[in-house]
DNA sequence: AGGTCGACCTGGCAGC
DNA sequence: TGCTGCCAGGTCGACC
């Protein structure tokens, strides 16, 4: 899905347009985004107001005056556009006491929305890791998750066991950045690397979060345009071409089943 | 127990 | 033009 900086762009532009509004009116054009009964959810959703919403990871959070959440998993394609045209992947509609619409794009169908009284009662809350800019996420956490794994340490940012919200681009970026090749082992992380790869993630995040994120393909924002952090990326996606540093040519190369672009020459 | 690999879906693009 | 195969910001669960 769009990555954490993406999610957050979602929140806050859905924060600024559509809080404090009420659900006047559902329309279900593809039921299999639901991830409960369709009938249930209407239900659980209509007259409530949106009182807050917040994101966790790559999940967001509408809190209803009802003490419920509606949780969105956006997914690889899942977008959420307030006053936007209805398309050919629209499956969701939500219609507000402000006049407003809320469409529920997602090309592939991935998304997923559910309403809970309880967000714990998803197991995607009860096993992420740290936000990023937590500070719970310090060099201490880090050192000590990293001793205790075999795993490159491209997968490991990717987990969010680890660490919420960062995905492919995001961990290729904060690897090249940090100077650190994809390949190492979690274990063979230096004591002193540790707080780069921090900082990095944290720099990284934030810039793109400032840019309104990356759209490689399909993401938009919650007003229905792309975003600018495509710009300043330096390695996703570039293979072949030349390093911004070096010029030796990005390489791509794959773990866990998932692409991985770096440089040969300048992480090690 | 830790780690890898399909499955879930649709569609764009390169190559023939 | 049209086919085939590959690829895509994620996550879960089955399987080694």
């Amino acid at each position: 899905m769009p990555e954490l900086p993406e999610v957050e762009t979602i929140r806050r532009d859905l924060a600024n347009g559509i809080l404090n509004s009420t659900i006047k009116k559902i329309t279900i054009i593809d039921g299999r985004v639901l991830r409960q009964d369709a009938a249930d959810f209407m239900r659980r959703l209509k007259g409530r107001t949106i009182v807050a919403i917040k994101r966790r990871g790559k999940a967001l959070i509408l809190e209803l005056d009802s003490n419920e959440c509606l949780v969105v998993a956006v997914m690889m394609t899942g977008q959420l556009v307030v006053d936007g045209q209805a398309n050919a992947h629209t499956r969701l509609k939500f219609d507000l006491s402000t006049g407003q619409t809320l469409l529920y794009n997602d090309q592939r169908v991935f998304g997923q929305l559910r309403v809970v009284s309880d967000i714990q009662a998803i197991k995607y809350f009860r096993i992420i890791g740290p936000e990023p800019f937590d500070h719970a996420f310090d060099a201490a956490y880090m050192a000590g998750y990293l001793k205790k794994t075999k795993r490159p340490i491209k997968n490991i940012l990717l987990d969010h066991t680890f660490v919420a919200g960062i995905g492919n681009i995001y961990a290729c970026e904060i690897l090249f950045r940090s100077g650190i090749s994809p390949k190492r082992i979690g274990d063979k992380i230096k004591r002193n690397e540790i707080p780069i790869i921090r900082q990095q993630t944290i720099d990284v995040l934030n810039e793109a979060i400032r840019l309104r994120g990356s759209s490689m393909r399909n993401y938009v924002g919650g007003d229905g345009k792309k975003g600018q952090f495509n710009k300043r990326i330096e390695v996703y996606a570039r293979e072949g071409n030349a390093c911004v540093v070096c010029t030796a040519p990005v390489v791509r190369i794959i773990q866990a089943g998932r692409s991985t672009f770096y440089c040969m020459k300048c992480q090690h």
